[in-house]
DNA sequence: CATATATATTCCACTAATGGAATATAGGAG
DNA sequence: CTCCTATATTCCATTAGTGGAATATATATG
């Protein structure tokens, strides 16, 4: 049920195609909330059954013609609808943990390839957040500030994992980290959202 | 796939019905793994057909016999496989967050309200995962430091909750939050483990 | 005495999500 | 000229997950 919101909140933006959603869930709203865009096209399809858009389709040539949706007042209250619900935070899933929950039964050198590489994963996604906050950090109109905070969860969550993963490291395996100086030069981060 | 290889590790503890594996799940594994009993019979079965563990009815009066699995060498060996698997971290998924990002086309005072109630909601995840660490904290065995570490993961996220919706309210609701003084009286928890 | 809770499993309808094939063409890189 | 990428949608098989009914009884709470 989540989804179609999602998608209402990328065509609240402006009338948008399937392609289009589906582009800005890869880059923005689907840090978030993923979908595929088999999912997207489906789920599009069904707004457009409940009312809560309507579609118009543009001749192309050469490639498909493009569905264009936009939403209707019904779709717009049923957004305000949604966000007035009590949510509960969504339930860590992680397989990753059960592992290290685990841990006696499990190789300990999978365990520190797979510390190594989250570090990594860690730090790239953590970079891809700080880029797109400095991109909206000089505005204060409040469809930012709410990108903004969204973002700054995203960056707290990926540097407590490049932090947690470095501190395991070491916990669960001093002599490789002894090995390896240079992963993370990272100490500054933390400071930097952390605390100020 | 996940699913078969968390209860695998229940497994890996000693022999145990469906209905002791569900309870594991309530309690402890469920905290980075949530399933509903159903699942968690179903996988069970498969489990048996897959030769992970094998299936022994110990007969009961009064209430349906209990079906014990035992872990078989075929699914240790599984265990240890797919914690050789390199695994990448799951992706956020979190409607919360979307609402955010589409601030403009929500009502602002449903997120004032979700704000408040995540912040109760993760303060009391964050006690409960603070509950079981101490279960733990005396002991260095490599079993307890793995959980104590999967715990710390569960700390540090909450902790990381609620200090981010206290200061969302601020950034969004400043007139709101002056109202009430009484809500986080949490200062400390940051230095404990975040800091140390 | 009634009610709720714990024990223990099976089954099923349903929804959500994954992942990829199929179709069709323009435009740019090598 | 070929290959790749971008554009744009449809369809489908499969897996994963939800949620609850049905069954059966002992024990504890009020």
């Amino acid at each position: 049920m989540a989804l179609r919101y999602a998608i209402l909140v990328a065509l609240s933006e402006g009338p948008k195609s399937g392609y289009d959603v589906a582009k800005q869930f890869d880059e923005s709203i689907g840090f978030f909330w993923r979908a595929r865009h088999s999912q997207i096209y489906r789920e599009m399809g069904k707004l457009k059954e409940s009312g809560f858009a309507v579609a118009e389709e543009v001749p192309q040539s050469g490639k498909p013609n493009r569905i264009v949706f936009t939403i209707t007042d019904e779709g717009r209250e049923a957004l305000l609808q949604w966000s007035r619900e009590p949510s509960e935070p969504p339930e860590m899933k992680d397989h990753f943990l059960v592992q290290l929950y685990g841990i006696e039964s499990v190789d300990l050198e999978g365990v520190r390839q797979n510390l190594l590489r989250r570090i990594e994963r860690h730090q790239d996604r953590h970079a891809e957040y700080v880029m797109k906050h400095k991109l909206l950090e000089d505005s204060n109109s409040l469809s930012d500030v709410g990108k903004q905070l969204a973002l700054e969860v995203g960056m707290r969550w990926e540097w407590e994992w490049v932090d947690w993963c470095t501190k395991a490291l070491e916990r669960l395996l001093p002599e490789a980290v002894a090995k390896m100086t240079n992963v993370v030069p990272f100490k500054q981060g933390k400071t930097k959202h952390a605390e100020q």
